[in-house]
This record gives structure tokens, sequence and C-alpha cells, in this order.
DNA sequence: GTGCCATCTTGTCAATGTCAAGATAGGGTG
DNA sequence: CACCCTATCTTGACATTGACAAGATGGCAC
């Protein structure tokens, strides 16, 4: 008895499989509540397959991490016609693409050291400096400017998602971060 | 041969005793870096004995996150006196208790709908609700003004915690903190 | 003194992450 | 076309973990 029907090698593309596989687990049960060996089991592959590809589950949660990092610089970046529209695309994506998310600012589950990382996170990291300078009132603020718009932003959107926000069950997250960002950023100059 | 030198039973503050080592243990590898029976092994006890007390990991994190909530609605009490204060309050408490911190807001680790939680975070809500209606401009703005001041707040501690601030090597986190706190919240009114 | 029961231990089990070794297939080389 | 070679995937194994069940201990009420 075997216990995978058909052993189909080289069927291509199992990454990509195994990833969305970990992307629809994390969804489910956080960014740590899920196994690799369940994983492989719905994706219809042996319990090891995963740990070939990844090395480990750091390793797959990392490519993940990568893979958001690159995501979220692009939905930023096509925001950025409109200043104030890219805090409103940072919380839309974290909310469209919570798996992602929720792996991406947690480091201690994957090497923040990994080149594929770093490349994405600088990309992005350089869309909201460049946004947030175009908020500032004047240079010397540059700093202060963008660590509050950051801050702002990424501390809605933590609250949102873990629940603690008494709007968190209803309403609309955009349109009531958008209020928000208005408010606050446009007192700011 | 024994597992345990001197098996001492009712030995007394047990519960005590396994909290700190969880804590310890949370501060070294984070929320959900640790094993029971690797605490149950520090704290000198066998492995079944954290089980015994709260019933699962669950159960133990559901303590440590009820006690943290208590200090930090203590903590956030103390600065009341000046408003500007409790939002540093916030800042100072998550890092100089940084376990309680990483657990109370990840509550998919632990029972929320526990009692002894519910207290103690309705209490520490009170507070943040309260301080932030003093920052308010009027009070049709008392709601966005405390979600405003509570996402600022938990977004530079969460950035803080995760590393992802340039600052977070070196640098003073309260007063970076209360810097922020006092431009955008001053320029909110 | 005796029984009771909270406290803690010991034993056990399925599940998990990881490593090592084997099987398969497709592509390049002669 | 035969050969092998390597990436891909499987199978097998092992230590660790969380959880449960059953046993041991000792203080306390009566």
């Amino acid at each position: 008895m075997r216990e995978i029907d058909q052993p189909s090698y080289h069927h291509g593309n199992l990454k990509r499989v195994i990833i969305d596989a970990a992307l629809q687990a994390i969804g489910e049960s956080g960014p740590a509540g899920w196994s690799l060996r369940e994983l492989a089991r719905r994706a219809g592959v042996s319990h090891a397959a995963p740990a070939h590809h990844f090395g480990d589950k750091q390793g797959l949660l990392t490519a993940v991490a990568a893979e958001g990092f690159a995501l979220f610089a692009d939905a930023l970046e096509r925001a950025t016609a409109d200043v104030w529209e890219v805090g409103v695309a940072y919380v839309r994506f974290a909310i469209d693409h919570r798996p992602y998310f929720e792996v991406m600012f947690r480091p201690e589950l994957y090497r923040a050291d990994d080149p594929s990382i770093q490349s994405a996170h600088e990309r992005a990291a350089g869309v909201l400096i460049t946004s947030a300078r175009a908020l500032s009132p004047s240079p010397e603020h540059d700093r202060m400017t963008t660590l509050a718009a950051w801050s702002l932003v990424h501390g809605f959107t933590s609250l949102w998602l873990s629940g603690a926000l008494p709007e968190s069950t209803d309403g609309d997250p955009e349109a009531l971060a958008r209020s928000m960002i208005r408010l606050v950023l446009g007192a700011l100059r």
C-alpha cells in the first residue's frame, strides 16, 4: 500500500503549490498554527517534499515573506499617484493578503538576512519613505513624519487584524483608515 | 534513578515559578518558540506539572496574558496625571515587559474569552479611552482621536519590537515616542 | 488515626520537524 | 540509441513535543 496514489516525480510547480497551501493554512490557523506534514498531505505529496524545496520550515516562511514583501512593494507603488492613498494601500494589502502580512512582520519566523528578503524589503521601505517625504511640512521633519505615518498606519493594521478594535467586527477598514490618515497627516502640515 | 532529584509535593508557589519561567522563555525565543517540557525542566519539576496547573499550553498563556493586562492597566493608570505620558507609558511597558506584551496582542495564542482576561482588558481600555478623550479637540472627534492615538502608539511599539525601525538598534525608544506623540497629537487639536 | 484530595510524578501515545537513504524520470552526452 | 547523471520526490527512522491517564505523596479535616 502506497501512501501517495501516484508518485508523480518532476511534476513541476510543486514549490508554488506548497507556498499556496502554506498561505491557506496560515490564513486558517495563524502563522505558527500549522504543520509541514499537514501541508504536504493537502498538497498531495509526501511528508518530506516541502523540506526538499525549502530546507526547513523557516525556509518555507522565508519564501513566503520574500514573496509578500515583493507584492507589498508592488501594491504601494501602484498607489503613489495620490500620496494619501499609500497608507490606505498599506492597510488594504494587510487585510487582502493577511497571511503574507502576518509572516512579514514576524521576523523571528524566517531568515530576515536572506537576500531575497532584503531586496524586496528595501523596495517597500523606499516607497514608504518617499511618500512620507511628500507629506512632510519641511525637510527637517522628514524623519519624524515618516515615523509617525508609518506607526499610525501599521498600528491601525495590527490592531484591526488582531481584533482589538471594536470596529473590527463590522465596519469598513479601508474607509476608516482613510479618514484617520487624512485627519492626522492633514493636521501635521 | 529518578528524573527529579527530590519530588517535593505541595511546595506551594509552583504556578508563579512556572509563569516566571515561561516569561523568560518567551523573552528568549518569542511567544511560540518554547516548549512546556523544557519549561518544566528549567523549573525543576516533572514534564506534566505545568499541565496540571494550567490545563494546557493555551491555559498557561492565558494566565500570562491576564497578568500582563493587569500590569499594563496599572502602568497606564500611574501615568494619567499627565495625559501626554500615557502613550509613553504604553511604549515603556511594551519594552520593559516585552514577553507579556507579545502574548497579550496575539489572542490566537490564548483564550481571549476567559473572564480573567476580560476584566483586566477592559480596565486597560478604559484608561486609554479616557486619556484620548482629554486630547480630543471636540466630543464628536473622541472616537477618531482614540483610534488615531492608539494606532500611533501601538504601531510605534510593534515596529520597534519587531526591529523594523532603523532606530531600533540604538536610540532611546521612550524619548523618540514622546517626541512623536507630542508632535502628532499636538497638531490634532 | 483515617480517609480525602490537591499536588506532583511516571508512563504512554499520536503528531511533528528533520535527517538519511532509496526510487524515479527527464535531459544531456557519447 | 544507450548511458548516466542529477533534480525531484518518496520512504523510513528518530528525538521532541503536547496531551492524557494512572499512580504516588503528603497535608488537612474530622
